[in-house]
RNA sequence: GCCCCCAUCGUCUAGCCUGGCCCAGGACGCCGGUCUUUCAAGCCGGUAACGCGGGUUCGAAUCCCGCUGGGGGCACCA
């Protein structure tokens, strides 16, 4: 296959969920690993619900996302335009097409005739079916409609008792569809902008798609696309259906459940090569005992009839789990990344670092000692918010380690970092240390007092190279009144 | 209601096509232990599943049928 192509059609009326990530990740996974082309192609024939900055905030979420298209409508390519908006003059001559060739007719009823006969329907707890009654209009009944000032939708003629469809899915298997069920179907709207159903398979013809690869949602969708094709004269696509991401109570994945759109994650600091890791392991798993794989490893192993056809749950769990292990590795390997992913974390929580190279210096020096905590970037307000504001204690924490009987050993482990020479974690270790010997107790009698003094919590970096970062001056203030408060002295911030 | 799809630990999944190697493997989570100034990470151990009922077969998670449960679709949305 060595001129597979392969798209993401995505109507601009809304930022990228994940499920459309996930899913596009896939035909892109595929287009990678037979050497084929990856396309991007907009589907704003609903105008009043796509806009144009959704379809911006689509493409920048693409490229956060690592996944990069080879034709689309920034980039143009041979087969554009790729935004169907553009292409309504390929509709209308196809759809005359079709009206030629006796598969389509114009249908004259309003969308209130339809819907008055569709809750007619309900209400008699019968199936809905188009009448029909514009099947087999004369031309003088046509011409009388349009004198009323009707302007006809186009509708797809359904041939009675034709053969069953069958769609051999990459994924599902052989799906047979009766024709029986279905109804003649509306390709053009009365005021002549094509529908999905139509719209997708000439693009998707025009553009010399070879495999679709899309959401279950759109398998009871294929019989009628293939209908076209057939009439059209048209070879059909392979198609591939895969399931669709579900919440934890199995239904499909919305915002009730949390974040649904990519960039929610991309603002909580997750990484995208852990998104699209984690995106590999749902319905999919290259490996059976292996859960991180790069990008190239995917791309080598993905085979689109080894996706499941069951719908995954999305797993938050897990996939902060492995963005954790993206993060650690991140840290080894490029730790600018990680700092400057905290930095922009950090401003938007109303934390800003200065931007000088001294803030940078200052949040470089908290990565080092937090950084392997981070499971996702929004750890560091957790963990380290501290290191950027003044203490907020955890009232569990002062009641349990601010007491009475720490009050002289703070007062003492202040005196003696403000005495300490160079101001280095050593230093600070060895000076604690002295502090306990001479009072004569356990290092924990001073640790974890201090530790909540500092950072206003029980856990957290480790607690002499925290002290080395937050600086001499702020170290001692808050050892002071740490002191104060185990005192019982009621103080206040400083 | 009609059409279609799906069904292995709580979750993601391997195994299913080509029945025996599976009294079902890995991972997340959870629980314990270990390391440690705390937490996280790491390491060690544990917990937990073939939806149900019939077949076929010497033998079924794997093949067949039914049921149940879940999901999707049935728009002048995509």
């Amino acid at each position: 296959m060595g001129s597979v192509r392969t798209r993401y059609a995505p109507s601009p009326t809304g930022y990228l969920h994940v499920g459309g990530a996930w899913s596009a990740f896939f035909g892109w996974l595929f287009a990678r690993h037979h050497g084929g082309a990856f396309i991007l192609r907009i589907e704003d024939t609903d105008r009043s619900r796509s806009t144009q900055a959704y379809e911006a905030a689509i493409l920048e979420d693409f490229r956060w996302l690592g996944l990069r298209w080879d034709e689309g409508p920034d980039v143009g390519g041979p087969v554009g335009p790729y935004r169907q908006t553009e292409r309504a003059p390929l509709y209308a001559r196809y759809a005359q097409e079709l009206v030629a060739r006796g598969a389509a007719y114009p249908c004259y009823c309003t969308p209130q005739e339809l819907d008055a006969e569709r809750k007619a329907a309900e209400a008699a707890r019968r199936p809905h079916r188009y009448s029909g009654r514009c099947r087999a209009l004369t031309d003088a009944q046509r011409a009388a409609f349009e004198a009323e000032g009707r302007r006809p939708s186009l509708r797809v003629r359904v041939a009675e008792g034709a053969e069953p469809i069958v769609i051999d899915d990459l994924i599902r298997g052989r799906v047979v569809f009766d024709p029986e069920h279905l109804d003649d179907y509306i390709i053009v709207r009365s005021d002549g902008t094509p529908l999905y159903n139509f719209a997708n398979v000439v693009d998707d013809h025009l553009m010399g798609i070879t495999h679709v690869i899309r959401g279950s949602e759109h398998l009871s969708n294929t019989p009628k696309q293939f209908v076209m094709y057939r009439a059209l004269g048209w070879e059909p696509p392979a198609v591939a259906h895969h399931p669709t991401i579900l919440g934890a109570d199995r239904k499909k994945l919305s915002k009730r459940h949390g974040d649904t759109a990519l960039r929610d994650y991309r603002d909580q600091g997750f990484l995208p090569e852990a998104m699209l890791n984690f995106f590999a392991l749902m319905a999919w798993h290259p490996e059976a005992e292996r859960e991180v794989y790069s990008i190239d490893e995917l791309i080598r192993g993905f085979r689109i009839e080894d996706v499941g056809a069951a719908s995954p749950i999305f797993d938050l769990e897990k996939l902060t789990w492995l963005n954790g292990v993206y993060m650690r590795r991140l840290l080894e390997a490029d730790p600018d990344r990680v700092v400057e992913l905290c930095e922009g974390i950090l401003r938007r929580a109303g934390l800003p670092v200065a931007e000088d190279a001294a803030g940078r210096r200052y949040l470089r020096g908290v990565i080092d000692v937090v950084g392997e905590r981070l499971k996702v970037g929004r750890d560091i307000v957790v963990y380290g918010d501290f290191f950027f504001r003044d203490v907020v204690f955890d009232t569990g924490a002062v009641a349990q380690y601010l007491k009475p009987q720490a009050a002289p050993l703070l007062a003492a482990y202040a005196d003696a970092l403000a005495a300490l020479g160079p101001f280095e974690r050593g230093g600070i270790e060895r000076a604690l240390r002295e502090v306990c010997a001479r009072a004569g107790v356990d290092a924990r009698a001073l640790v974890h007092p201090a530790r909540v003094a500092l950072t206003g919590k029980t856990a957290g970096p480790g607690l002499f190279e925290l002290i080395e970062v937050l600086g001499r001056e702020r170290a001692v203030a808050r050892l002071r009144r740490g002191a104060a408060m185990a005192a019982g002295e009621g103080v206040e911030g400083p």
